[in-house]
DNA sequence: GAATTTTTGATGTACGTAAATCAGAAATTT
DNA sequence: AAATTTCTGATTTACGTACATCAAAAATTC
C-alpha cells in the first residue's frame, strides 16, 4: 500500500494540516518543522496521489493547439488527430481546442498565444515560426505559467519547454543515404523539390540529404533545389519541366508537403525513378504500395498529438517527462512494412 | 462541466443508488428504470470518472509479465523495461512484477500463468510458446477474468485477448527488400542466420524474407538456413565457416538473436557484405555506426511494455483500445536516423 | 511578564464514484 | 385481499487529496 499524507503526519508526528502545507507551499511553518515533514515524505518515499489530488482540485486541463492553416496534409491531419484524441480525453481532465492561424504568420501566431494565456489554458502546443514576436510571446506564456511545446518544427533557443517532433537533419540525412544505396553505381543527378527554403525545418532537411549524398562513395550531381511553395500546380509545373529538361535523371526528393503535383507529373512520365518523400498520406502510400515512390519519411500525428498532451500535462503539474518516452521516431516506410491504412489517410 | 452520476439520476428521476446499480451491473433494477437510466446516460453524454472511480475502489492492477530466462538481449531489455516503468507506474495505480520461466518451455509458461490467476493478477503479459499447454492455460484465465496479451510472440487461435509486437512475415519482407535494393545488381548468394526453426517469429521472418528476395528484378542464390540457437559461439563457427566456403558471398540476413557471434566472425573477416539484423542493441548500433551492419530492424522494448499495460488495464475495466496507438511499428534504423542510445542497451 | 505574532492542531467540507444497509414502495404471487 | 417477492430510495462511509476555518500552543517582541 502506498503512503498516503496520514502516514506522513503520523510519521513526523505533526498534523494533517501542517502535511499539507509542507506539500501544497503553503505560509506558516517553521523551518524545523517542515524538514521534519520532508524527511518524512523522503523517508517513506511518498508520491502525491495525481489523479485524487485533481479530483480534489476537479482540476482541468485546457490544452491548446495552434496549427497553421492551408491544405497541407500534414497539417490537417494533425487537427483531426486532435480532435479525434479530444473525444477521449475528457476521462482524463483534458480539455483540448484547435485554433488555426496564416501559415507562417509571426504576428497571428503570437496573437492566438496571448489569446490562450489570457484565456487562462493551462498549455500550449504550437507549430512555431521562427521569429521574434513568437520568441517573446513564448516569454509571456512562461511568465504566466504557462508550459509551451513546439510542435513539428522547433524553436530551439526560445523558452519553449519541449519540442515534439523528428531530427529534420537526421531526416535529410536518412533520404539521402536511402536514394544513394537505391541507386548504387545507376549513373545520373537527382532533383530535390521542397515547399520553400525559408521554412527552417526544410532548410534542415536539405542540409542532411546533401551531406548523406556527398558522402555516399559515387559522386552524382544534385540539381538546384525546385522550390514549390507545396502548391500542387506549380509543383507538378517544376517537375515537369524538370522531367523533360533532364532525361537521366535518376532520382527525385520532395522534402516537402506537395506530393499532389509530383505524383501528377510522374504519372504522366512513367517512372524508373527513385522517388523518396515524406508523409505517410492515402496517396503517397498508394504511389509506394505501385512502387511510384520508393521510401516515405513520416513523423507519426497521433504519436505527435499524444505526446503533447503528457509533457503539457507533466510541465503543468511541475512533473518530469520520460524524454525516452517521449522521442518522435522518424519512420521509414517502404512498401514492406507499410501499417494498415488509419483513419486520418485522406 | 462533466455530468456525473447525480445529474443522471436527476435527469432520470430516480435515485443515486439506481443509477449506481445500472452502471455496475449490479442486480434488482427493472427493465423499464434500466432504460430510462440509459437514456439519461446517454442523452447527457456521461462518462464514468475513471480516476474517481479507482480511487473509491481503491483499486490497484497487479500486472504480470511472464517473460523466457536466458541471456537473450531483447528479453533482458524488455525485463529492464519492465522494471523500470515499474517504478513510475505506481502513480498510475499499476502494480507490475515480472516471472522468467525457461524459454521455449510450455509447461513452465503455463505454471506461470495459473501461478498469477490464483495470486489473483488483473491482467497477464507472455511472451507465447506455441503449444496446447499454454492455450489451455489462456482459457483458464479467459474463465477467471484475467486478461492476457501475447507479448512478441503471437499465438492466433487463442483466447488471448491481444497480441502486442511486430508482423514478422512483414518484418522478413522488409528485410528482404532492403537486402535486395541495397545489393542492386551485384552477384552473390545471401546467407540467412536464424536462431532455431521451431520458433514461431523465425520462421515468419524466413517467410517473408525468401518472398521479398524472389520478388525482385534480378535472382539470387539463399544459402540454407544456418540455425545457430541463439548462442554466440555456435552462431560464430556457422557464420565463420560460410564466409570461408563462400567467398562471393553478398549479404548476411539475420533474424534471430544471436548477433554477437555474429559480428565476431564479421570483424575477423573485413567485411564488404551487406549485413541487416534484428533488435538495436548497444552492439549493433556500433556495428551500423562503424558500417559493418547495413541495417537494423527494430521492436521498440519500451513501447511494448506500455502499450502492454495500457491494453491490460483497458480490458481489465473493459473499457476498449486504441487498436492505431496499440500498434507496435517495426523500425527501421541505418545509421543516419539512429536514436540517441537509451539506457536499455548494453 | 504581558502582549503580540507566528506556528500548529483539530475539524469539516468537497471532488466523483463505489458499495453497503435498511426502509419503503411497487409488483407479483397466492 | 393478503402475503410475498422484487425493485427503488435515502443515507452513510470510504478513497486520497485540497482547502478553509478556528482554536490552541509556541515563539517572538515589547
Amino acid at each position: 500500500m502506498r503512503p498516503t499524507v496520514h502516514d506522513i503526519a503520523a510519521e513526523a508526528g505533526v498534523s494533517l494540516a501542517t502535511v499539507d502545507r509542507v506539500l501544497n507551499d503553503r505560509p506558516g511553518v517553521r523551518g524545523v518543522t517542515k524538514a521534519k515533514v520532508e524527511a518524512a515524505i523522503a523517508s517513506l518515499g511518498y508520491v502525491r496521489d495525481v489523479a485524487a489530488a485533481n479530483l480534489a482540485k476537479s482540476r482541468v486541463y485546457p490544452l491548446v493547439f495552434i496549427l497553421p492553416e492551408g491544405d497541407n496534409p500534414f497539417m490537417r491531419g494533425l487537427e483531426a488527430e486532435v480532435r479525434r484524441t479530444g473525444l477521449h480525453s475528457a476521462i482524463e481532465r483534458t480539455r483540448l481546442s484547435v485554433v488555426t492561424v496564416p501559415a507562417f504568420d509571426a504576428a497571428a501566431l503570437a496573437a492566438a498565444m496571448d489569446a490562450a494565456i489570457a484565456e487562462g489554458v493551462s498549455g500550449i502546443a504550437a507549430v512555431a515560426v521562427d521569429a521574434p514576436e513568437v520568441f517573446a510571446a513564448i516569454d509571456r506564456a512562461r511568465e504566466a505559467g504557462v508550459p509551451v511545446v513546439t510542435l513539428v518544427s522547433d524553436l530551439s533557443g526560445s523558452g519553449r519547454d519541449h519540442f515534439i517532433g523528428v531530427d529534420n537533419i537526421a531526416a535529410g540525412r536518412t533520404a539521402g543515404s536511402l536514394m544513394g544505396r537505391f541507386l548504387g553505381n545507376r549513373p545520373g543527378p537527382v532533383a530535390v523539390l521542397a515547399g520553400s527554403m525559408r521554412v527552417r525545418d526544410h532548410g534542415e532537411r536539405l542540409e542532411g540529404f546533401l551531406a548523406a549524398m556527398s558522402a555516399m562513395p559515387n559522386t552524382r550531381a544534385i540539381l538546384p533545389v525546385l522550390e514549390g511553395q507545396d502548391d500542387p500546380d506549380l509543383s507538378f509545373k517544376l517537375i515537369a519541366n524538370c522531367l523533360a529538361a533532364v532525361p537521366d535523371l535518376a532520382g527525385i526528393y520532395n522534402l516537402g508537403a506537395g506530393n499532389r503535383g509530383l505524383l501528377k507529373a510522374l504519372a504522366a512520365h512513367g517512372t524508373d525513378l527513385c522517388v523518396i518523400v515524406h508523409e505517410l498520406t492515402g496517396e503517397t502510400r498508394g504511389a509506394l504500395e505501385s512502387g511510384v515512390i520508393d521510401a516515405v519519411l513520416n513523423q507519426d500525428a497521433g504519436h505527435e498529438v499524444r505526446s503533447a498532451i503528457r509533457v503539457l500535462r507533466a510541465k503543468a503539474d511541475g512533473l518530469s517527462v520520460n524524454a525516452a518516452q517521449e522521442r518522435i521516431r522518424l519512420d521509414i516506410f517502404i512498401k514492406d512494412n507499410l501499417p494498415p491504412a488509419g483513419p486520418d489517410e485522406e
